[in-house]
DNA sequence: CTAGGGGTAAAT
DNA sequence: ATTTACCCCTAG
C-alpha cells in the first residue's frame, strides 16, 4: 500500500481527452506515447487512461458499464438533445494527421455567436458589465434582466444562472458592482484586476503541485462533453457545430468561475484550461475531418462546403 | 494490449 | 451511510 491515491489534474485529464481525439478512445498505449502528450501522462499507465476515461464517460450518460441505474434526480428543465445514439461509441481506424492550423472555421447557421478561437475569450464580468450598461436603469438592473440580456445575445449554458449568481455576489463583495435592493449597478472603482489564464499547455512538463483538496464545484460538465464529443462524428455538420460551439461556451464559463476563486483558483484556473483545451481541440477535429457523409439527411444536399 | 469486473480509500 | 473515482486483477 504504497500509493496513497494520486487524483487526475486538468492538465492530464485535457491531455487524455486531446488524445483521445487524436488517437481515438481505446488506443492507449498509442496515446500515452505520443511526445504531445506523454509529457503530461508519463506518470499514468494505459490502464489508468482506460479506467480515467471510463469514469469520465460514465457519470452523465450513467450505465455506461459501471455505476447502478438508481434514480437520478437530474432535473434538466429544458430538452437537451433529441437523437438518441444508444451505445455506439467510437470507432476509427485512421488517425488524421492535421494539425494544421488554418483559420477560424466560419459556422452557417449554427448559434455561435462572437465565438473565436483565438485569444479572445468572453469574460461573464464583462458581459454582466455590458449589460448593466446597456439596459441603462435607474437605480441599476435586476439578476434577471441581466440574465435575459446575455442569454439574447449570448450563449445559453446549461447552468449559466447559477454562475451568473456567483459572480454577482463576487463582483458586489469585492466593490465592483453596487447591490441596491435588488438592482445591480456598477461602482465606480471598476479598475478590473486582469487574470488571464495561464497560456501553457500541456507539453512536456509536469505537476507543480499536488493540491491536495479540490475545491469543486463542477462548474463545467466535462462528462456529458466527451459524450458529445464521441457523437460528434456521426452528427451533421450543423449538429457537430453547435456542440463544438457549446464547448467553447462552456470553456469561457469556466474561465469566468476561476476568478471566482481568486485563492485557492488553481483548481478552478486548471479546470477552465482543460476546457479550454478541449475545445480547441473539438475545433480542430470538425475542421480536420474531411467528411466524406456529411450530408443534409432531408434535402440530400451537402452542407458542408467550407468545412 | 485492451475491456471489463471488482475492491476500497476518500469525499459528501 | 452512500457516492465517487482511483487502482488492481484477469480474461480475451
Amino acid at each position: 500500500m504504497g500509493a496513497p491515491k494520486q487524483k487526475w489534474t486538468a492538465e492530464e485529464e485535457a491531455a487524455l481527452k486531446a488524445g483521445v481525439i487524436k488517437h481515438g478512445a481505446g488506443k492507449w498505449r498509442t496515446i500515452l506515447k505520443d511526445p504531445e502528450f506523454s509529457g503530461v501522462l508519463y506518470l499514468r499507465s494505459n490502464v489508468d487512461l482506460k479506467d480515467k476515461w471510463r469514469n469520465m464517460s460514465v457519470m452523465v450518460n450513467g450505465y455506461g458499464s459501471r455505476e447502478k441505474p438508481k434514480l437520478a434526480p437530474k432535473r434538466a428543465h429544458h430538452i437537451h438533445r433529441q437523437d438518441e445514439n444508444p451505445m455506439a461509441f467510437v470507432n476509427l481506424g485512421q488517425s488524421d494527421e492535421d494539425i494544421p492550423d488554418a483559420k477560424p472555421l466560419p459556422v452557417s447557421g449554427a448559434v455561435m455567436p462572437a465565438v473565436n478561437p483565438k485569444r479572445t475569450t468572453v469574460r461573464l464580468d464583462n458581459l454582466i458589465m455590458e449589460a448593466i450598461t446597456s439596459l441603462k436603469e435607474p437605480g441599476g438592473s435586476h439578476k434577471t434582466a441581466i440574465a435575459s440580456y446575455i442569454e439574447e445575445q449570448y450563449w445559453p449554458p446549461n447552468d449559466f444562472k447559477r454562475i451568473l449568481s456567483a459572480k454577482l455576489k463576487y463582483l458586489v463583495a469585492n466593490g465592483k458592482l453596487i447591490k441596491d435592493k435588488r438592482k445591480y449597478r456598477i461602482a465606480r472603482t471598476s479598475a478590473f484586476a486582469e487574470r488571464r489564464v495561464s497560456p501553457l499547455f500541456f507539453e512536456g512538463r509536469q505537476r507543480i503541485s499536488p493540491k491536495i483538496e479540490r475545491d469543486d464545484f463542477n462548474i463545467l460538465t466535462m462528462s456529458q462533453i466527451d459524450l458529445d464529443l464521441g457523437r460528434m462524428r456521426t452528427m451533421t455538420a450543423e449538429q457537430a457545430a453547435e456542440v463544438a460551439a457549446r464547448a467553447v461556451a462552456e470553456a469561457e464559463a469556466a474561465i469566468a468561475a476561476a476568478e471566482e476563486a481568486a485563492r485557492e483558483a488553481e483548481t478552478a484556473e486548471a479546470d477552465a484550461e482543460a476546457a479550454q483545451a478541449f475545445a480547441e481541440a473539438a475545433m480542430k477535429t470538425m475542421k480536420g475531418r474531411t467528411a466524406p457523409k456529411m450530408v443534409n439527411f432531408i434535402t440530400g444536399s451537402p452542407l458542408n462546403d467550407r468545412f
